[in-house]
DNA sequence: CTAGGGTTAG
């Protein structure tokens, strides 16, 4: 009877599915076989085999006890093993050994993946140990497990090295080791490995195939990709789905779309893989459309899975397509998709991105696990949609849950505080980032350097800067930046130099931001060399680098360079024209300007409101009226732009430099909108210059009762009634710039002198060498008072009882020190080139013109507003400045 | 009686 069953168990057990298993196992038990070692073992096999461990543990524990049949604990370390329950596996391992029973070569493979499978290093090592020790070290079997379980955890040297041990190697030990190279990225070594098999006596199989096709998609350069899929259908492997998968993997990572599309046309067989690699395929492209005509073509042949749901999402939000996001999603819930926290987050972007805030918002309150990715996701929804408040007040909901935020979180919220250029918010978020250790990350104190700089604030952004640990590229530039915004310039040359010896890699963000400051520093030499980096780096053609450089050297005062740059560019926008259009204008060449800005319009670049300011600034610095007039008409009536204030002084500038004060003044009146203190300045100055002092009173009120901002229109109405002598007004004035805080920006120059910058202040007695400078003019004023010269003490604006004090302070001009210096430290008639930070007065302007015809030498003048070219006597500006 | 390896994704 019992031997009639067994043979029928046997027979039984061949092929069933979980229900007949079931039936058979009562049948075991009814016949009272359970404790047959034989039964146990098939039944414990059978359930792993259908995925049912933990029926497998049942009839272990029902087995003998405790059981001494190695070949029981192999099966059920083996099912647990294989149904990733890795730790209980292990756990059984130890059983094993605590019951001394001996393992044997069998036992070892389920053991070793299930190591592999927690990538327990610690606990591989010392199964390994176990394994050498015990001795089956050499065992083909257990070696392709080690092999494939060191592959696994990335240990690749140590899986080379137990793999060059083992004294027999097949197919699946080379597999191993090609998979777990490309897996962890190594992909050279990957078709390295491949390269040995193929000189090796051991055929590929599709095995092989697939792992090394993933390492050549991954590889550009590499061609032998393409032999692969010959080899393929020589190997016979071609109508093998994940093979097949896998050259489409390959070929759409390369970009070889057609080859792609063929292969997947031609297959006869297709999985979900086989869809998702091309949905994902094509997403990765950014091929959006042909991503989503994939799915909707084939949505009905597979069942979709997070990847898919999760590419097609992306795609509907970087298509902007509401109705398809809304399609998936219903799909999705159509199908009973669970919708965990990844795809969640997917579709408040997605929904964000496609403008439906209140979808975006359903779905995050309608998420019962949130992580930080999910309010990250939603706030960026806000702020993108312009709703900064809501924003915030998720940000404080999200600090009441104690919900942790990262360094995306403050990145965003920091850059929305800068673009508010709310300090008081930003320095809030500053607190926040150093509580919670954020400020380690170089981002988010790069975003918090430029929001402190923004924010008006210099020294915050220097001692973010100084506390860095680690600084990248976006680091320095942002601190450039800072030190050019807040004018600087000696901590933005320092740190400049720091950078470069730094050896970090400058992008084109840097030298976008250290130009500008070599134009306002006049920096020439620097610029120059900066130029030459900027060559290495292969930045030269960028359009943005060429504009950049046309303002410095025009700024430098290299015209001619600026004019090279120009003509080597293959691109020019209305910002390279209005540099070149600007330059002109400084060095008073207005008829230059006029033929650039009409080649610009030949050559069909559309004029903006900026350049109309460089055109009509070039026309008032050459005395053509009627043409910077015109340029003026030109912009409102025929390119429609609405003048803005800027264009409305530009051309007060250009009557009043041409000594047309009653049609400036008239100009004033006819304006649509209620002329600022820029606008009056420009008239005053005329008016000064002329000598009118009876407008230049009234003018000079108006001024005042404007109440400016920058103390400098403030200082001209002053000067004006110290001219006139009014030196109750005058106090009046600097009273409440004193009571405003106000300090007049001190007027200082600077020359370079054998490739070192020379500072100098007004009345400076402490620059260097400054007796010899102070002789060396007096010599020159002598030569200069012969010539009939008599100092014009109006630009002397304080009342000082002595008239020589006043002479005094006129002789010590900041320029006229450079000046001097440049005279002492040069040979013979080298041409020196100063720089100043405020305008040139009258007076300096006279003098200067008389040292260039008494030293004989070029002397180039750039002060706050352009260039002067001083040469025997006369000066390029003709006396308009 | 029993054992080992592959493709999509960030």
């Amino acid at each position: 009877m019992v031997i009639v069953s067994s043979a029928f168990i046997s027979k039984a057990l061949s092929s069933p599915n979980l229900k007949d298993l079931r039936q058979i196992h009562a049948l075991v038990i009814t016949l009272n076989l359970e404790h047959s070692d034989f039964f146990s073992g098939k039944l414990i096999d059978k359930y792993s085999n259908l995925k049912d461990p933990h029926s497998s543990l049942s009839v272990f524990k029902r087995a003998s006890s405790p059981p001494k049949n190695v070949y029981l604990w192999n099966s059920i370390i083996r099912a647990l093993s294989h149904n990733g329950l890795s730790t209980k596996a292990l756990d059984f391992y130890k059983k094993l050994r605590e019951h001394n029973v001996s393992p044997d070569k069998y036992t070892f493979p389920p053991v070793v993946k299930a190591c592999a499978g927690l990538l327990d290093k610690e606990m591989g090592d010392w199964v390994y140990g176990e394994i050498v020790e015990l001795g089956f070290g050499s065992d083909l079997y257990v070696g392709n497990a080690v092999v494939d379980m060191y592959s696994r955890m990335g240990l690749l040297g140590r899986a080379r090295e137990v793999f060059d041990e083992m004294p027999v190697r097949d197919i699946v030990s080379w597999n191993s080791l090609i998979s777990g190279c490309s897996y962890h990225g190594c992909y050279e070594e990957a078709v390295g490995v491949y390269r040995e098999l193929r000189s090796s006596w051991v055929v590929p199989d599709s095995f092989t195939v697939t792992s090394v096709l993933s390492a050549f998609g991954n590889l550009e350069g590499v061609k032998e990709g393409e032999g692969v899929h010959g080899f393929v259908v020589k190997l016979g492997v071609g109508s093998v789905v994940v093979v097949n998968n896998g050259l489409l993997s390959m070929y759409l990572k390369l970009r070889r779309l057609r080859d792609a599309r063929r292969v997947f046309d031609e297959m006869v067989v297709r999985d979900s893989v086989t869809y998702n690699t091309m949905i994902c395929g094509y997403f990765n492209l950014e091929m959006y459309e042909e991503s989503v005509k994939m799915f909707l073509e084939n949505f009905d042949q597979f069942k979709a899975d997070i990847l898919t749901v999760s590419s097609i999402l992306r795609a509907c939000g970087h298509l902007r397509d509401l109705r398809l996001a809304k399609y998936v999603h219903e799909y999705m819930m159509r199908g009973g998709f669970v919708v965990g926290t990844t795809v969640g987050n997917i579709l408040i972007d997605v929904y964000a991105k496609c403008g439906d805030m209140i979808a975006a918002r359903d779905v995050f309150k309608g998420m019962e696990c949130k992580d930080t990715v999910s309010w990250n996701s939603i706030i960026n929804g806000y702020i993108q949609s312009g709703d900064v408040l809501e924003a915030m007040q998720l940000f404080k909901m999200m600090m009441i849950m104690d919900e942790r935020a990262d360094h995306i979180t403050y990145l965003m919220l920091v850059s929305v505080s800068t673009r508010l250029t709310d300090l008081k918010l930003g320095r809030g978020l500053h607190c926040n980032v150093t509580k919670s250790g954020f400020c380690s990350d170089v981002s988010v104190s790069n975003a918090l350097i430029d929001m402190s700089a923004k924010c008006g604030e210099e020294g915050d952004s220097l001692q973010i800067f100084n506390s860095m640990e680690s600084k990248d590229t976006v680091t320095w530039n942002m601190v450039i930046s800072a030190c050019v915004r807040s004018g600087d310039f000696a901590t933005g040359l320092q740190v400049t130099t720091q950078m470069r010896n730094s050896g970090v890699v400058p992008d084109m963000a840097t030298f976008l931001v250290i130009l500008p400051m070599c134009a306002s520093l006049a920096a020439k030499r620097l610029g120059k060399e900066i130029h030459c980096c900027l060559l290495r780096f292969g930045y030269e053609s960028e359009l943005r680098i060429g504009n950049a450089l046309i303002e410095m050297y025009s700024k430098c005062g290299c015209l001619k360079s600026s004019l090279k740059v120009f003509e080597h560019m293959s691109r020019r926008d209305v910002v390279t024209w209005t540099g070149m259009i600007y330059a002109y204008g400084m060095y008073g060449e207005g008829e230059k300007a006029l033929a650039a800005f009409a080649d610009m319009e030949k050559n069909g670049v559309v004029p903006d409101n900026v350049v109309f300011i460089a055109i009509i600034y070039a026309c008032s610095h050459s005395g053509l009226v009627e043409e910077g007039l015109a340029c003026f008409e030109k912009m409102k009536t025929q390119y429609m732009i609405e003048p803005t204030m800027e264009h409305y002084a530009c051309v007060v500038d250009l009557l009043s430099r041409s000594q047309k004060i009653s049609k400036a003044e008239e100009f004033i009146q006819t304006m649509p909108i209620k002329p600022d203190a820029s606008i009056w300045a420009s008239l005053l100055r005329a008016c000064r210059t002329s000598g009118d002092m009876e407008i230049a009173e009234r003018v000079s009120k108006k001024i005042i009762e404007l109440n400016p901002d920058d103390p400098g229109y403030s200082i001209l109405a002053s000067n004006t009634y110290a001219a006139l002598r009014k030196w109750d007004k005058v106090s009046l004035i600097r009273k409440s710039l004193k009571d405003k805080q106000i300090k007049k920006n001190p007027g200082f120059s600077w020359i370079e002198v054998s490739n070192r910058v020379h500072v100098f202040r007004a009345g400076d007695v402490s620059a260097p060498q400054s007796e010899a400078i102070h002789k060396s003019l007096e010599i020159l004023y002598s030569l200069m008072a012969k010539e009939g010269y008599i100092p014009d003490s109006r630009e002397v604006s304080q009342n000082l009882e002595e008239e020589e004090e006043k002479r005094r302070l006129v002789c010590g001009h900041s320029e006229r020190l450079a000046i001097a210096f440049g005279l002492l430290n040069t040979e013979p008639g080298t041409p020196l080139q100063v720089m100043k930070n405020l305008r040139v007065c009258g007076d300096c302007h006279e003098v200067t013109k008389l040292i260039s015809r008494i030293v004989g030498r070029e002397i180039l003048v750039r002060d706050a507003n352009r260039f002067h070219l001083f040469k025997d006597g006369t000066c390029s500006c003709k006396d308009r400045w």
